[in-house]
DNA sequence: GTCTATAATAAGATAGAC
DNA sequence: GTCTATCTTATTATAGAC
C-alpha cells in the first residue's frame, strides 16, 4: 500500500517490481499485484495491456535504477581499484538477491525477447563499465597488463550474481562476502616482486 | 516421455527434474510433469504426497548428480591448478543454467527448509572440495600463500553461478566463457617474478 | 479512471471406479 | 497401481456499471 499522493500506475508499477524482486515473473500474479497497489482490475487494464506490459514497464525502471546505484560508486572517487572495491563491498539487499540478474532464471522472461532486453542491457553495460575501469588501472600499473579488462569484468559481475546464489541457498550472507573478498584478493594490486602489498582482506597475513 | 521399460515413479522423477530445470518449481504445474511422464493425476497422488514431495525426490536426485559429475573432474588426474581449471572448462549446458543453483531463485524452494537442504548442501560440499585443492595448490607453490582457500573457493563457485546469469541475459554463451577465463587468467600460477608463465587464456600475449 | 461482476482456463488435490 | 471424474481455488482477462 502507498501514499494516496502517488497515481495508480506509479502504484502498479512499484508493487510490480517488488512482487518481481520477491517471486519473479512467473510466481507473481496480478491479483498480488493489484492487492499489493490497492487497486482494482480495471485500473491494471486501464493502464496496460496486461501482465508482460506492467511488468516490462517495472523491469525497465528496475534496470534502471541498479544502473544509476551502480555509476554512483564506480563513477565516483578513487583510483580504479578502489571504485572497483566500492563496487564490490557496496552494501546489498543479499538475501534478497539481485533484481535484474534474478530475472535471467524466469522462464517467461528469457523467452521474451521485449522482457529480456532491459536485463541484457543493464549487465552488458555494467560489465563494459567495469571494463573501462579495469583498463584504466592497468594502465596506473594498478591491475596486470596480462589480464583482459572485458574478462575481468565478466569475472566480477558473475561473482557478485553467484555470491547471491551461494547466499539464499545457505540463508546466509556470509557465503556471498566470502566470494567477494576471495575476487578482491585476487585482484589486490601486486608489486613487480610478486606478494600483495595492500591489505584488502581478512586472509592477508601480517 | 519415456521408454515402458521406466517405473511410473520413477517417469514422474524425471520428468519433474527436466521442468524444474526449464521453468524452475513456482513455474512448473503438476498438470505438465503428468503430460510430461505419461501419466494420470491418480499416479502422482499414489506414490507421492503432492507437488512439494515430488519436487524433493527431484532435486534430492539432480544435486546428486552433480555432485557426482563435479568430483568426477576435481578428484581426476592433474596439479590442483588444472583440476579447477577442468572444472571451470567442462562441457555445460550453459544456456540451461545450474539445475541446482537455479532454485535458489525460486521463492517457494527458499523458503522451505526441505527444498532448499540439498541446493545448500550441494553448494556447501563444492565449496568445500574446492577449498580443499586449492589449499593443497598452495602447499605446492602452485597458488599465492597469501589467499584463503575457502574465499577463493566461494569465488570460483560464484563466478560459475553468475556465468549462467551473463549467458541467460544475453543469450550468448561467450560471456560465460568470458568470465570463467577472467577468473583462471587470476588464478593462473605466477613465478615469483610476477608473471604467468602458463598460457591459460586467450588474452596471455606472446 | 476506477470499480465490480463475469468468465474461461489452469492449479492442485481428492474420490472412487477399475 | 492406474485411471477418470470431481472439486476448490487461483489465474488472466473482458464487460459494463458508476
Amino acid at each position: 500500500m502507498y501514499s494516496v499522493c502517488v497515481s495508480t500506475p506509479e502504484r502498479l508499477i512499484e508493487a510490480t517490481r517488488e512482487l518481481l524482486w520477491e517471486r519473479g515473473y512467473v510466481g507473481t500474479s496480478p491479483k498480488a499485484i493489484l492487492q499489493r497497489a490497492g487497486a482494482g482490475q480495471g485500473s491494471m487494464y486501464h493502464h496496460f495491456n496486461g501482465k508482460p506490459d506492467l511488468a516490462l514497464a517495472a523491469i525497465r525502471r528496475t534496470a534502471e535504477e541498479m544502473r544509476a546505484t551502480a555509476e554512483a560508486v564506480l563513477g565516483g572517487p578513487g583510483s580504479p581499484y578502489e571504485r572497483v572495491e566500492a563496487y564490490l563491498r557496496r552494501e546489498r539487499d543479499v538475501l534478497r538477491g539481485c533484481p535484474v540478474g534474478r530475472l535471467t532464471m524466469d522462464p517467461d522472461v528469457v523467452v521474451s525477447d521485449e522482457l529480456r532486453a532491459p536485463v541484457d542491457e543493464t549487465l552488458d553495460w555494467l560489465r563494459e563499465r567495469l571494463a573501462g575501469i579495469v583498463e584504466e588501472g592497468q594502465e596506473r600499473g594498478e591491475f596486470a597488463s596480462a589480464l583482459d579488462g572485458e574478462e575481468i569484468a565478466a569475472t566480477i559481475v558473475a561473482t557478485v550474481q553467484g555470491g547471491y546464489v551461494l547466499a539464499r541457498a545457505s540463508g546466509s550472507t556470509a557465503d556471498f562476502d566470502m566470494g567477494i573478498r576471495g575476487l578482491l584478493s585476487l585482484l589486490a594490486p601486486r608489486s613487480p616482486t610478486g606478494d600483495s602489498p595492500t591489505s584488502t582482506s581478512t586472509s592477508t597475513s601480517a
